[in-house]
RNA sequence: GGCGGUAUCGUCUAGGGGACUAGGACGGAGCCCUCUCAAGGCUCAAACACGGGUUCGAAUCCCGUUACCGCUACCA
């Protein structure tokens, strides 16, 4: 048994998408599991969309997802003369045509086909022309292009997901595989570069299952040995339409902006289109590879949707370490100008341990960013929602925060159980529920009605801040 | 229009003739825990597209219908 070789073939015309980084995966999922490679092939043969930039942000996107190639990027482009090859093979041994006609005329009779309700296939006029006449119009320097001729019969494979898929061949026109300027159409610069490159699993969208019978013809009038296919279904957005910019952010680049983790993302979009069966959910890269099968493999197209995306992030969240996550969080702190990197760097084991505290009540690195505000800042703002609800009276909270201030002063030690004695007692001496002390205190720390467990807050305020900010708050509702 | 593909809770899915009173997860509702928010635990609502077969028995197999998606270019 050969070593299985799979590749993914993006077009440079964009970013990379999500649905192409889920083929990717799979792709590289079959190849890791089994031993085989994986490679990357830039299809940039449409000169007029392809972009360089896009290109860059393919390359992006695939190395942040960790989708790693074995061999060096093949550039479809720089195989125009194999492509030529190819198609002058199929001219010479007879299984494609020269064609005449132009593009003006071939649309006419296209737009008479539709008038008429009749489905439009090329008639092969250009097939019937005398060799005399063939040879008369090329020394006359007529364009043409070159048709496959499509043979009699049935097509069919057995597609890795789908089982057996055949189609008659009388539904297949003679369809161009080289331009009049000299360039392969797709379908033939597909086959003639997967035959170069040795690929046995052509793994792509199941947008391509059309395509397939035209390019098996193509691969057996080549003398070819067939690849296995494999059409993995689409992905579509929320209102069942194939997924679009219109359906918001489709470009795993958005996902990285947004503060997803790279395995969150992988992990989310296995699941769309494939299941490791046992109700198994939440994965690790390693894991992923481990319970890959293709028989796992579904039909159906999958929606994308992101509130699942983020709750698997949160669990990867939860996965990691304060230190796993640090270097991620980090340059997003320093992007929202919270801290520098070297300030961070400096309390190193207090920057961790309020990562800790932060990222159990995060879903996105973002999230955590949004919380830390009131730790790395000197100043905080006292939301208005919160000291709305929580100093409603505000003579009253004053006293008692004075009070807790004291209690707070007055420890021995900055540690929670004695933090937690202390305010209790007040709250007790008071006639107050702990909440109705906890709750007031908590904004005058953090200016907000909502951060980790009160005791947790104080210690990583450390005693100095915290104090200074009660008075704060004091000295504010006083005033 | 022609050809091809697909069809289980709103969404991702388990399911491979009897173990189905159709399971899990996201999201939703509620409860517990609790100083808030999360996390966690528990509970509830929620689906086999429809119609015919085959079979003692069908979510599972077959056929048809419907719906949706894709292809139908000198795009990829």
């Amino acid at each position: 048994m050969s070593v299985p070789r799979l590749r993914f073939a993006p077009s440079p015309t964009g970013y990379l998408h999500v649905g192409g980084a889920r083929t990717a995966l799979f792709n590289w999922l079959y190849a890791r599991k089994y031993g085989g490679q994986f490679l990357l092939r830039i299809e940039d043969t449409d000169k007029a969309r392809s972009t360089d930039e896009s290109t860059r942000a393919i390359f992006e996107g695939l190395e942040w997802l960790g989708l790693t190639w074995d061999e060096d990027v093949v550039y479809q482009g720089a195989n125009l003369e194999r492509h030529q090859v190819d198609a002058r093979r199929l001219l010479d041994s007879g299984a494609a045509y020269r064609c005449f006609c132009t593009r003006e005329e071939l649309d006419q009779r296209r737009a008479e086909a539709e008038a008429r309700k009749e489905p439009f296939k090329y008639d092969r006029r250009c097939d019937a022309l005398p060799a005399a006449e063939v040879e008369r119009r090329v020394a006359a320097g007529m364009p043409f292009t070159i048709r496959f001729r499509v043979p009699d019969g049935t097509t069919s494979w057995d597609d890795m997901v789908h089982g057996t898929i055949s189609f008659p061949n009388k539904d297949i026109e003679d369809f161009v595989i080289l331009r009049s300027d000299g360039t392969p159409i797709y379908n033939l610069a597909v086959v003639s570069d997967d035959i170069a490159m040795r690929i046995t699993i052509v793994m792509r969208g199941d947008d391509h299952i059309s395509n397939t019978p035209k390019q098996i013809m193509l691969y057996r009038a080549l003398g070819a040995e067939l690849p296995t296919f494999a059409h993995l279904p689409m992905i579509h957005g929320l209102d069942g339409k194939k997924l679009s910019k219109r359906h918001g952010a489709t470009a795993v680049g958005d996902y990285q902006h947004m503060g997803i983790l790279p395995q969150a993302m992988l992990n989310f979009l296995a699941l769309l289109g494939w299941s490791p069966g046992n109700d198994i959910e939440v994965m690790t890269v390693p894991q992923m590879i481990e319970l890959f099968s293709a028989d796992g493999l579904l039909k159906k197209a999958a929606v994308f949707d992101t509130a699942k995306l983020e709750w698997m992030n949160g669990q990867h969240l939860s996965l990691l370490s304060s230190a796993d996550i640090e270097p991620r969080v980090t340059p997003a702190i320093v992007r929202a100008g919270l801290a520098t990197a070297g300030e961070l760097a400096a309390k190193r084991d207090w920057y961790l341990a309020l990562l800790d505290q932060l990222k159990v009540r995060s879903r996105t690195i973002d999230d955590i960013v949004r919380q830390a505000e009131p730790y790395l800042k000197d100043d905080i703002t006292y939301d208005p929602a919160a000291e709305a609800k929580q100093w409603k009276d505000r003579p009253a909270t004053a006293d008692l925060l004075r009070a807790a201030g004291d209690a707070l002063k007055a420890l021995p030690a900055w540690e929670p159980p004695l933090m937690e004695e202390a305010l209790r007692a007040l709250a007790e001496a008071r006639g107050l529920a702990g909440g109705k002390v906890f709750q007031p205190l908590r904004v005058a720390l953090t200016g907000l009605s909502v951060s980790p467990g009160i005791f947790d807050v104080l210690v990583l305020l450390g005693r100095e801040r915290s104090l200074a900010r009660i008075d704060a708050a004091v000295r504010h509702l006083a005033g």
